[in-house]
DNA sequence: AAAATATTTGCGTGTTTATGCGGGAACTCA
DNA sequence: TGAGTTCCCGCATAAACACGCAAATATTTT
């Protein structure tokens, strides 16, 4: 059998089954593993599948967020940069959603092995693309504006979480009033997401630095850690370092 | 022999067999491989054939995947097409993964008020986008190949649902083994999927019909309803007509 | 018809490709 | 953590390939 055959045959299993085995393949084509992961590899390499361990899968299956230009992208790219250096293996960690915290997902170095605590979706999805996260998704009722769970279900879940880290994307934080957001549904997660997690990170862009909104997610004083995209000696940022709050 | 008939005849194997090998062409034809070669070669720059190591394979081997992004998206259309007329106002709609599935909540007529339970992100995600889509998520442990949640938590609430309707992208039906699969966790989930459901649907694209893998996921008569993209008529389906299944 | 020319073919040589195997690293799962 | 897979790397081998050359064959010219 050519080897193009071969390769014609993944492919028709591909599409038929959206995945195939190593070791089913070089039974049915009667190689070598070897050959038929060199084939994988191959098809893999010409964008045809995606290879994972053990097999391959269609490459549909694994389609990316169209990413929708982001708003302040260097800015964020700076925030999940210094994020990043928080997160140790084999942490667990709650996360948020946000086109910031895509960044840093996007960004996570491959060999970090950690768990990630999730209710949004594009944010899990994202992670799924991980090689070493574990992703939990806490589901219930989603929310469509937000694009993720909220509700009692969720909350007690969490509840029921011990986290080493929240990371907490913010659309307002203030000195006064500490971080606020929206709607109802999605402050009654956050504040079960701060709860958790033994250390809570910020994660703001210096436009929304004293900035508020309707509701209180916390106070400032449950921040441990504020990360914008300016220099941790700003002035801007001194009265939250005055605050106890670590800069970043 | 003239050069032109051995050409005659090489096309003519490749009409035939839609493949040649070099070895098999210079035993038949009495020459050595290097004529064979050249032959194979001449007609390659004459696009009459499509060279490779080892013989040629006819030019409609030119498997063009990246041409459509989802493989069979017609066919998939047809079927979700059949589908959606089974979606009534009001219902509660357990629906699982697979490109078939997310044509399917593309398609989905913007005044219909359904509730959705899912498990997979790309679908979850998908069905936000729907303007009167209530979509609840049941998650846990995320299954990074299959980008879904699986798990016991997941059975466990599927089972406190009571769905009027299950529609279950299908990778294998078979006259005697079922609906089958190849991961023992996405088999535990969709088992509950069904079991959940007053009316089970299967969607499945007609080249999967009669093919199995490792695990059942259900026998056949806990099938309600087959969907392909053939006419009911189709005689392929005759089989599972008699078994009591509805065609559409 | 003979000579000259052009084409085709087979062979030798050296190169490239395809494949399988062994062993150690990396990964998965219980 | 440890057993069992799967993966990766290098090597060996055999098949397939490319290239040049010379003999054989076909075609054209004289």
């Amino acid at each position: 059998m050519l080897k193009k055959e071969r390769q014609a045959f993944i492919i028709q299993q591909i599409n038929i089954h959206n995945k195939v085995l190593s070791s089913d393949l070089c039974a049915q084509l009667d190689v070598s593993e070897d050959t038929v992961r060199r084939d994988l590899q191959e098809l893999a390499e010409e964008g045809k599948l995606m290879k994972v361990h053990g097999g391959a899968l269609a490459k549909s299956f694994h389609f990316t967020i169209e990413s929708k230009q982001v708003y302040s992208l260097p800015e964020k790219k700076i925030i999940a940069h210094k994020a990043i250096d928080l997160i140790k293996d084999g942490m667990l960690v709650v996360i948020s959603g946000g086109t910031t915290m895509r960044e840093l997902v996007n960004m996570l170095p491959p060999d970090l092995t950690v768990t990630f605590v999730t209710t949004n979706v594009p944010i899990a999805l994202e992670l799924l693309e991980h090689p070493n996260a574990e992703v939990i998704f806490l589901g219930n009722k989603l929310l469509k504006s937000a694009q993720m769970a909220v509700g009692a279900e969720v909350v007690q879940r969490l509840g029921q979480i011990k986290a080493d880290l929240c990371l907490l994307g913010t659309n307002s934080i203030d000195l006064n009033f500490g971080i606020s957001d929206l709607e109802w549904e999605i402050i009654e997660v956050k504040k079960a997401m701060i709860a958790c997690a033994q250390k809570t990170v910020s994660l703001a862009i210096s436009e929304k630095l004293n900035s508020t909104q309707r509701l209180q997610v916390c106070s400032l004083d449950q921040v441990d850690v504020l990360i914008t995209e300016l220099a941790p000696s700003d002035e801007k940022l001194m009265p939250y370092a005055k605050r106890g709050i670590t800069i970043l």
